[in-house]
DNA sequence: ACTTCCCCTATATAGACAGCATGTC
DNA sequence: CTATATAGGGGAAGT
């Protein structure tokens, strides 16, 4: 079959030689060459719905610099993860050459979004692009071309809703844009098309040539009926590891835990080493090995990695750091490792194919529901992974059945299953609050009339049918105004008649992207004392559901209980039982369990605060590097969050305790290192204790300090040195040093103890 | 007396977006 | 309310 080639597209001549020459495309892949077919520059809407690597993304760069070449108008490419959209910016970056000027834009990295104005593809996450709508930035209407990748994930429970909110302000704005929809593979494309008013690409070919199997007992049960029987080692994951790479192929092995994921390394690596594998090159090896002690921010984690890196196998998780990550990633590539070990964290966002990729386990836990199957969509981005287009002859994708019977089982239910149907979550309670409070507050709908509009926009509605139906209109309706009602006696909202405003608070929670219900919570809970501990603090922050919360362990119960009681009066947010009930121990075990997570999710915080190093919190708490990331960063948005509010309702003691608490609790510091991490660059939580213990504990002792006095202590080089000594003689001079506003904490409040766990910095408190 | 094995029970269970301030991609 | 794998304890059986 002759296939449409770049030199035939109708695009302009410079972009055609541009992707011949510099992509080396010459030929369009069968879904591309439909994609053009169906419009794709003809200014139409398009959704693409194919598997991964069938170059969606080289469609969607096509589009995108296309319109800004011929038109002059600005496009716009929404992801869903942060490290996908400076990926995806830094392969734009070669069309800066054709004179498109591409920027990256997301929470963690911009505050202004005016300088985006100068900028022809804005690259940006979901979220972030929300909150452009919401500020209604100016440079939107010259947006020509929307993307919108991976819009399977409408089906998420929380980021779902934010692209139906998205597409839904597009169209209340009136903007005149393509919208171009990347997605996986998903059972009802069609209805996702007719929701976006899009042509429709569907197709399941792929690149690669994908053979999908289920290992049982040494024997490969390939789903085209073949069967191949491998050594059989005892354990299936190592069998069907070595078998990948001593014919010199790498394996991807997804599990559903962290434990299971370094168990299961450990397991492969010890073979491995023990037998002497040949394929595996320890020189360049222990450097990576090296390397990875070096960047682990806990030893602990970063040895028993190091251990198996020797011997070209890896784990892969989110509780590492993010250097630590991406040496292992990086080390795939270059073929060193063998064999990752990995959670979902690696099937979703990064890009990293393997010859096979194994999967584990079927099953997953989730909280509430006990171990649940994984959705056919899982499996399909899972082995999505199997094969590098141009470098393996094939991928194969191999599930494995604890029993005879379960092959069959997932051959039909996996293999062979239809992808399940991308369901719509806007219309619950919490994401029907914040979407509303948004539209409303930022200009979307001023009546109860203009919500209903904008709600009949979203996926939810097309998908519940309201459309239709006029009962259910009527339900929808009254349901809207139950919302309304909350947000009313909340106080976000005003309301006269039909007509609908946000009040200065219902402002606040929009430009901070808080939802309802958790700020109303957090306003009750501040409501509750004038001033409280640390403790209280803490936890009254970790009352958002968006902060993860820490299971407390059986025999932990008692410990945490006697917390709660000492702190009674200090905690905000109080447990469903009282305390005189607690004292009796008047109370089932599951009635407070939940309230104890988090607890001692708020304990485990203030000792990050206080300091606690990371092998500690990872000894006590399970809590990882990568997760302490989540943390800080999450706290620098919460706890700043909660001051506002506590600004806004005049709340003078609040503010001020929480405006320290929010340094401490995002660096894990304590209060006389807030000035220093603050102020200097590339000094954190470490290399800040280290100068404070040192000396050199202000930015103006460090101003007048020798630079090599200060490369001498522990985590400074010469040129970090020097550098510090230059950041701080210059904002001495300027006379911006920053002083963060310090009260005195007061600690005799609550002097308590918990458990005998070691190294817990708890009797603090 | 000591080890081994089996059964029962307790325990633990994935990931990662967003604000604002200040003066750069 | 929902599950399962694993580690550890305790006791019975085996050496």
């Amino acid at each position: 079959m002759v296939r449409l080639r770049v030199v035939d597209l109708p695009i302009p001549d410079v972009l055609r030689d541009f992707i011949v020459r510099e992509r080396g495309v010459q030929e369009l892949y069968p879904p591309q060459e439909e994609a053009v077919r169906r419009g794709l520059f003809d200014g139409r809407n398009l959704i693409m719905c194919t598997s991964t690597a069938t170059g969606k993304t080289l469609m969607a760069e096509l589009a995108m610099v296309n319109a800004v070449l011929t038109r002059g108008v600005k496009a716009i490419l929404a992801v869903p993860l942060r490290a996908l959209a400076y990926e995806k910016a830094r392969d734009l970056r070669v069309y800066e050459r054709l004179g498109v000027r591409i920027a990256v834009t997301t929470g963690e990295y911009d505050k202004d979004d005016a300088w985006l104005m100068n900028y022809d593809i804005v690259v940006t996450t979901y979220e972030k692009l929300d909150s452009l709508l919401r500020h209604r930035v100016d440079w939107l209407r010259r947006v020509g071309v929307l993307v919108i990748d991976e819009i399977h994930y409408v089906d998420d429970d929380k980021r779902g809703p934010t692209i139906e909110s998205i597409i839904a302000k597009v169209k209340a704005l009136g903007l005149d844009m393509q919208l171009l929809a990347l997605s996986a593979t998903v059972g009802n494309a069609e209805e996702l098309a007719k929701y976006l008013n899009a042509e429709l690409v569907v197709s399941d070919w792929r690149p690669v040539r994908l053979r999908e199997g289920v290992y049982y007992d040494g024997v490969i049960y390939y789903a085209d009926g073949s069967r191949e029987s491998i050594k059989d080692l005892g354990n299936p994951v190592l069998s069907l590891v070595m078998n990948t790479i001593l014919d010199g192929g790498q394996a991807l092995v997804f599990t559903n835990s962290r434990s299971n994921t370094v168990k299961l390394a450990q397991q492969l690596a010890q073979y491995i080493c023990n037998y002497g594998v040949k394929v595996i090159e320890p020189r360049e090896l222990s450097k990576v090995s090296g390397a990875i002690l070096e960047s682990s921010q806990s030893r602990l984690l970063g040895e028993e990695l190091a251990k198996i890196v020797r011997c070209g196998v890896s784990f892969h998780h989110a509780g590492l750091d993010m250097d630590v990550r991406s040496i292992i990633e990086d080390s795939f590539r270059n073929r060193l490792i063998r064999v990752v070990v990995a959670t979902t964290t690696l099937a979703a966002g990064v890009n990293l194919p393997a010859r096979r990729v194994i999967i584990h386990d079927y099953r997953r836990y989730e909280p509430g529901f006990g171990m649940e199957e994984l959705p056919v969509m899982e499996y399909k981005q899972m082995s999505g992974r199997a094969g590098r287009p141009g470098l393996d002859p094939y991928g194969e994708a191999i599930l494995i059945a604890r029993g005879e019977d379960e092959v069959d089982y997932l051959i039909k239910n996996y293999i062979n299953a239809r992808v399940e149907d991308v369901k719509s979550k806007f219309l619950t309670d919490k994401n029907l609050a914040t979407h509303i409070l948004s539209a409303i507050a930022s200009g979307y709908a001023s009546s109860v009339g203009d919500v209903m509009r904008f709600i009949s926009s979203t996926l939810g509605y097309v998908q519940g049918s309201y459309d239709k139906n006029e009962f259910l209109r009527g339900l929808l309706r009254r349901k809207i105004d139950d919302i309304l009602n909350f947000l009313m006696e909340s106080g976000f909202l005003e309301r006269r008649d039909d007509y609908v405003a946000a009040t200065t608070l219902g402002l606040l929670l929009n430009t901070l992207y808080l939802d309802p219900y958790t700020a109303n919570t957090y306003i009750r809970g501040l409501r509750v004392r004038e001033e409280t501990n640390d403790l209280g603090y803490a936890h009254l922050i970790v009352q958002s559901p968006e902060v993860p919360r820490l299971r407390v362990r059986r025999n932990e119960f008692d410990d945490y209980l006697q917390l709660v009681l000492d702190n009674w009066d200090y905690l905000l947010v109080k447990p469903s039982i009282t305390k005189d009930e607690i004292e009796d121990g008047e109370f089932e075990d599951e009635e407070i369990e939940d309230y104890l997570s988090t607890v001692k999710t708020a304990v485990m915080l203030l000792d990050w605060a206080n300091e606690a190093s990371e092998d500690d919190l990872l000894k006590n708490y399970d809590v990882g590097p990568g997760d302490l990331r989540v943390y800080g960063d999450l706290m620098n948005w919460l706890v700043s969050a909660v001051a506002r509010l506590a600004g806004a309702l005049n709340m003078e003691k609040h503010m001020e305790r929480l405006s320290t608490l929010r340094w401490r609790l995002t660096y894990g510091i304590r209060e006389e290192l807030m000035e220093l991490v603050i102020n200097l660059e590339g000094v954190g939580r470490a290399r800040a204790r280290a100068l404070y213990n040192a000396g050199f504990k202000s930015v103006i002792d460090i101003a007048n300090a020798d630079p090599k006095l200060i490369s001498g202590i522990r985590g400074f080089g010469d040129r970090l040195a020097r550098s510090v000594v230059e950041q701080a003689r210059k904002i001495v001079e300027e006379g911006k040093v920053v002083k963060p506003t310090a009260t005195d904490t007061n600690r005799e409040m609550s002097r308590q103890v918990i458990g005998k766990r070691r190294g817990s910095l708890l009797d603090y408190l």
